[in-house]
DNA sequence: AGCCGCTTTTACAAACCTTTTACAAGTTCC
DNA sequence: GGAACTTGTAAAAGGTTTGTAAAAGCGGCT
């Protein structure tokens, strides 16, 4: 029954974050969340590309149903609320792309020689 | 005879609430509940499909013969009934799923996974 | 008929979710 | 730096769904 592969188009799990596929439903670190059917939508879709940059125009196709002419902000409103509900991983998880779109990034724990900094920022702003 | 399998199939039991479908009787902390048809109906269904969200549309065909295309409130109406009769749990039982139905949630409901047990000295040892 | 228990409707309040609006902040490119 | 554009954010508007109380409807029964 409960195969490997069922398993991995079922559920998606990390350190902190797990989704549920069947149920609709995520839970941070053991907790569930709440979310709203669009914010539900949006982080499965996210998570399902895991890695993947999706462009605004994608999500905005797939859980809005809205072609390219549409403008709108809503999208925005809801990467910030999920952002909000993802708590302090928000900004590990969900990446902005500039221009682009956003890409779900599945946690890691931070390693010592990681992350080549594309700035220096944390050290400006330190000093 | 009384095999697990049987007694799956007849009996809900969590640390609450009772259901006994052969009898068609529903107990809540050992007292009996005292359920019209409809509620029990309700209850039963739910129960059965616990953990899973049931449209409003399912549980109008299913215990209304209702099509889609009718609008009534007595759907909601019962499961106001039903809420007031599991007093104190109601909420952590039956859950809304807004825009879409209902759902019944065991007790203590299912966080359908933890965080498995750390080994983060392993982890970091072998990166 | 009249009562009774259950179900359904009605009508309104409350809650909820989504989208827009308006502006601040950030990014890219010149 | 500055213009042009993109994204972040807070607040409000808008529209729909659900909760709730009360009344009405409907059989069955005495």
């Amino acid at each position: 029954m409960g195969s490997f592969e069922e398993q991995r188009n079922q559920f998606y799990r990390d350190e902190h974050l797990s989704v549920d596929y069947r149920q609709q439903a995520a839970a941070l670190d053991g907790q569930r969340l709440t979310l709203t059917r669009k914010e539900y939508d949006l982080l499965a879709l996210l998570v399902q590309h895991a890695g993947e940059i999706i462009p605004r125009e994608a999500l905005l196709m797939r859980i809005w149903g809205y072609g390219a002419e549409i403008r709108t902000r809503t999208l925005d409103v809801h990467i910030r609320r999920l952002r909000k509900k993802l708590g302090g991983y928000a900004d590990q998880y969900i990446e902005t792309i500039f221009g682009i779109g956003y890409r779900f990034q599945p946690f890691h724990a931070p390693r010592f020689q990681q992350a080549p900094p594309e700035r220096p920022a944390l050290a400006a702003i330190a000093s």
